[in-house]
DNA sequence: TCTCTGTATCGACAGACATCGATACAAGAC
DNA sequence: GTCTTGTATCGATGTCTGTCGATACAGAGA
């Protein structure tokens, strides 16, 4: 159905959202500083609204002109935090003719998404 | 048993382990702000690693002398970054005496995992 | 009381970040 | 080629944040 099927090709999201939350095992230093740059990206509003815009928009992807309008602040800093979100690997993006394009990367969220999750258990029972 | 489960009265971990994520619906502004404070919360690898020790330390629950050994940082800075996700609403504590114990609040991870989660049909699934 | 230990707060400082206007770059229309 | 439109980059600036040493506060014990 989808065309964002064809953006999660090579990505592992299935290995990713199977273990390891973070309330099971301490994090190593490594992986913290690689997490808190992906949380860094969310850590902003514009950013978070950009992100639910774009994989809300219809076909999952949108235009960067549907993306400018919705918000208070100027072109170049919508431009400046889409980027953030590409760097952190949260998204990708494609220049088609005169747009440019921005899909959400669904495995990024995934592996965010399961490291909070708390096991089974813990979550709300806890230690028993 | 536990004595975490004490902890966790008085939060819908399930009712917010259930609804609307983010890819589905736009976020409002309102929403977003909320939300971007507890990622920035996460958005630190000591943060990041802090959290993670205390939930998967014996019991649910660390004492901040098991906390400072670990980083190679002053101590006033690690009071600093258990009081950001306190404030964020990620863990709680308390005094016992002479010591001050730390726990994770699992309905406020629940609640940012769930918003990660993508919805069944688009997440990674898509490639399938 | 005083002392000792564990934790939090204060004040200062350097580096990171969000924002802007100006401008560069890319692609289509003419 | 030139013009126009959509998007990214640059440079500057004000604000936020992580860090520290110094210090205050809380509780236990002598």
């Amino acid at each position: 159905m989808s065309n964002l099927e064809l953006r999660v090709l090579g990505q592992d999201a299935e290995a990713a959202a199977c273990c390891s939350p973070m309330v099971r095992e301490p994090l190593d230093g490594e992986a913290a500083l690689e997490l808190a740059k992906m949380f860094k990206a969310l850590a902003d509003p514009i950013r978070l609204r950009l992100l639910s815009l774009i994989a809300s928009h219809e076909g999952g992807e949108a235009c960067v002109c549907d993306l400018t309008g919705p918000f208070d602040v100027s072109q170049p800093t919508i431009s400046h935090h889409l980027k953030v979100l590409r760097e952190a690997g949260l998204v990708g993006c494609e220049r088609r003719g005169t747009w440019v394009y921005y899909w959400v990367l669904p495995a990024a969220l995934a592996r965010l998404s399961s490291l909070l999750q708390a096991p089974a258990g813990a979550s709300a029972g806890a230690a028993g």
